[in-house]
DNA sequence: ATAGCTGCAAAACTTTTGCCGTTGA
DNA sequence: TCAACGGCAAAAGTTTTGCAGCTAT
């Protein structure tokens, strides 16, 4: 069973119907494992298969795929896009890490290397580490005993 | 010397003039020293001491503090806003870790334990964590070789 | 058949910018 | 004094939404 063809499982199995969008979106996404984009820089490449597709429909989609663990947010300091990366099945662990260049913004995907840090980090990638975010996301201990009665953070 | 006027002596050595709009949005951030504020929420703040500021003020002055190491950026998934919080000068490291709650959005800030991880924040904090980033920012080799002769990140 | 999906355009939201009068050093 | 700054309003940029027609199951 291909990649691909998993993920379309994945949709089909969650009730969502598996469009001709929904095919397109997940083969750009999948054809470029290491990119991280932009719904901008995804609907700007689904156009050239299919000039006919929205930009909605590009939000609409990594919205359900994010949903469905497909693809995964990625955020940056100061700049105000939302980029995706595609979530790898076969990863062991659910992690996901980033090399963020504060000069031209490349974004370099990193294996989960926790004891290292930056002294390792600067080593293996030549990477020179200025600043860190680690953010964990949850439910926190009020929210526990409250059985989950709030709104959720997605809006 | 108090922290108040540590961050006045930082905007002063910078060349910046310690306007009215820049005191009063320091007192705001310093009274709360917890609290992560979106450009919005400050300029509430602020609007009840003094009905005349501007909502761009707020946004030049979170700029500036940032750039002067007084406040911090905080990007939370789902969330198309910025938070800021302060940072503390006596802080020994100067990485600021997250929990976020995905269900109330509460923010609660964390030390720097490293080795922990998650079972050790779930007990320590009765965080149930679902996942993380970690973002490390800096110049990567190439950008290094290129001699920082690249556009920077910030617009 | 029909619930769900799409494209389009408008709206909503956050953040930035230009302009001109004001102010802190 | 005068470069820097602030308020206002308009603009810019990203993301969301309403609607009417289309499509996958």
């Amino acid at each position: 069973m291909t990649q691909l063809s998993t993920y379309e499982t994945m949709i089909m199995k969650s009730g969502s119907k598996l469009t001709k969008q929904r095919k397109q979106i997940l083969k750009v996404i999948i054809d470029h494992p290491h990119e991280h984009f932009s719904a901008e820089a995804l609907y700007d490449l689904v156009k050239h298969i299919d000039d006919s597709i929205g930009i909605a429909t590009v939000y609409r989609t990594l919205e359900l795929f994010e949903k469905l663990g497909i693809v995964r947010n990625v955020k940056i300091k100061n700049d105000g896009v939302n980029y995706y990366d595609v979530v790898d099945l076969d990863e062991e662990n659910h992690f996901h890490h980033h090399l963020i260049c504060t000069n031209c913004r490349r974004i370099i995907e990193i294996a989960d290397e926790l004891e290292s840090y930056e002294t390792f980090i600067e080593q293996k990638y030549g990477f020179q580490v200025k600043d860190h975010d680690l953010t964990l996301y949850g439910i926190c201990s009020d929210c526990q005993s409250l059985e989950n009665s709030e709104k959720p953070l997605q809006k």
